[in-house]
RNA sequence: CGGGGUGUAGCGCAGUUGGUAGCGCGCAUGGUUCGGGACCAUGAGGCCCGGGGUUCAAGUCCCCGCACUCCGACCA
């Protein structure tokens, strides 16, 4: 039968096991393979190079807002990690420590960087001294390690690629400014580059991070309704500055601490495009990151003139741009449309005699598998439009994934049914008691997403307590 | 850290009451093919996860490890 003729065999459906099909996908991708590390992976060129295309357009957006990057060193002496109480609380169960050098017992051991806050820190406190080095805008680009006691390909590392970016500021508004400023970077990099349509809000105490006074987060929905924290922008207050002592002399001629902010996303990201645009057949990737955006492939390549007709198609769109490569190996066509749909490749163009013969070639959509008749005098228009209409079928299908997964509850017995029958986001309205939230956790297996910027009047009292509600807030089971 | 599953060729697997290993895919070479994972022929490829037992004999039976994986717990 065609139509299971069409399926990659190899790749489990996401209906049967989602969490295989994930696995399946990622691997006959080839975008990662197992290291004989637990929780380390290896990031083959094709996976390798999506975050290559996620660091450069991410770059960009960051230096054109003023940031620089920098590289701080991979281990923190325990006592410089001590200094923050909340922040050593937090990470010291996922560390890994160096206790060896050269063959000797160090003096003093060192974590491996979980994150670098610390670091910054004790860098800023050597390089500031006036309101006149304020803003520091410093981002790095590195691997950072936690201990996690189960990994997922992308989602959950030992080790993983991210961004972390760290800035001092002269006042506490100027940082929330920015903090602000870099969750909506964030959002927009999501949304417009990878086609994932995002929640923003605030994180509660319980979920923010350690040592942050706020925390923002963007969250998105997964394929099997689960929650995927994208990116998050923290605001220090000045705590991390009062910890290490960075003071500035101020327009006031008195010191000050500045005001501080950290925000990543990682690799994770990854996992995220993954489980939001993936199908039955494979990877399908956002056209703006993919690291091939069409793949060209001759039919009846033996024939004359095919290989000719194919290699002008695709000089052509590398002139305007195009991620393009053609495949003239020796495989047939019915296997190479199997693999590069397995991939991801947004657009596949078809060449063969007969198309030559009627001067057109025939493009296909991953999203859709449309298949849409280009004359050859119009290719570089079409390919372009095409793209950009994969890039909102991808979104717009997102969307509406996210948006008819999110449901109203007014009880913990509502909102644990809704879960178990549908997931998704459940939104409600809350306290603002942790013993709220852990009885969501405790009763329902959901955790607080985040209290969103676009609030929403669902009642008058938390229904988890009866006590008066502050906010509205989703709930969900998260990855 | 608790519970389940799996470790045999690069990948996916089979291997009966114990008798020294096989299939499919992939790979290599040659030929025929080419609009949805083509076909024929020939060939290469093995520390059966590791360590102990039992036995004349262990991929197979018994202990003990280790790794991976899924579900929890934990976790940006």
């Amino acid at each position: 039968m065609a139509k299971d003729k069409k399926k990659v065999e190899q790749i489990t459906d996401m209906e049967v096991d989602f969490a295989q099909w994930y696995t399946d996908v990622c691997k006959k991708a080839e975008l990662i393979d197992y290291s004989s590390v637990k929780g380390m992976f290896i990031y083959r060129p094709y996976g390798y190079a999506i975050w290559e295309n996620i660091q450069k357009e991410l770059d960009a957006r960051f230096k054109e807002l003023g940031h620089e990057n920098v590289y701080l060193p991979v281990l923190i002496p325990e006592s410089l990690l001590q200094k923050e109480k909340d922040h050593v609380e937090g990470f010291a169960p996922e560390c890994a420590w160096v206790t060896m050098g050269g063959g000797e017992q160090l003096e003093e051991r060192m974590c491996v960087r979980p994150t670098s806050e610390t670091l910054f820190c004790e860098h800023y406190k050597n390089i500031i001294q006036s309101y006149r080095d304020l803003p520091k805008l410093y981002n790095q680009w590195c691997s950072v390690l936690r201990w996690e006691k189960t990994s997922r390909p992308f989602l959950r590392h030992r080790e993983f690629l991210w961004q972390e970016g760290h800035t001092m500021h002269e006042t506490a508004d100027e940082a929330r400014a920015e903090t602000m400023q870099m969750l909506n970077v964030y959002a927009d990099f999501l949304e417009n580059i990878l086609a994932m349509p995002v929640i923003k809000g605030r994180k509660t105490d319980k979920e923010k991070f350690n040592g942050a006074e706020e925390t923002y987060t963007v969250e998105c929905m997964m394929h099997d309704r689960k929650a995927l924290q994208a990116g998050t922008s923290h605001y220090f207050g000045d705590g991390f500055a009062r910890a290490f002592d960075i003071t500035f002399t101020g327009r006031d001629n008195q010191l000050h601490h500045p005001h501080q902010t950290s925000w990543g996303v990682s690799t994770r990201m990854i996992g995220g495009i993954i489980m939001t645009h993936g199908d039955n057949n494979g990877l399908v990737l956002p056209p703006r990151i993919a690291p091939i955006q069409v793949i060209v492939l001759p039919i009846a390549q033996h024939k004359p003139g095919v290989v000719e007709a194919a290699q002008e198609l695709i000089d052509r769109l590398k002139a305007i741009g195009v991620r393009v490569r053609g495949d003239f190996s020796e495989n047939s066509p019915g296997w190479k449309f199997a693999e590069y749909e397995m991939k991801g490749v947004p657009l596949r163009i078809e060449i063969g005699p007969k198309d030559i013969e009627q001067g057109q070639c025939v493009a296909a959509r991953r999203d859709s598998g449309e298949k849409i008749t280009i004359p050859l005098g119009e290719l570089e228009a079409r390919v372009g439009e095409l793209l950009d209409a994969v890039h909102d079928g991808l979104y717009a299908k997102a969307k509406a994934n996210l948006m008819s997964n999110i449901y109203e509850a007014h009880s913990l017995e509502e909102a644990k049914a809704i879960q178990e029958e549908k997931g998704g986001f459940i939104k409600t309205m809350w306290c603002g008691d942790l013993e709220c939230e852990l009885a969501m956790k405790d009763k329902a297996g959901m955790s607080s997403r985040c209290i969103p910027f676009e609030q929403e009047h669902l009642g008058d009292v938390c229904p988890i307590c009866g006590k008066p509600a502050k906010t509205m807030i989703y709930w969900g089971v998260a990855y």
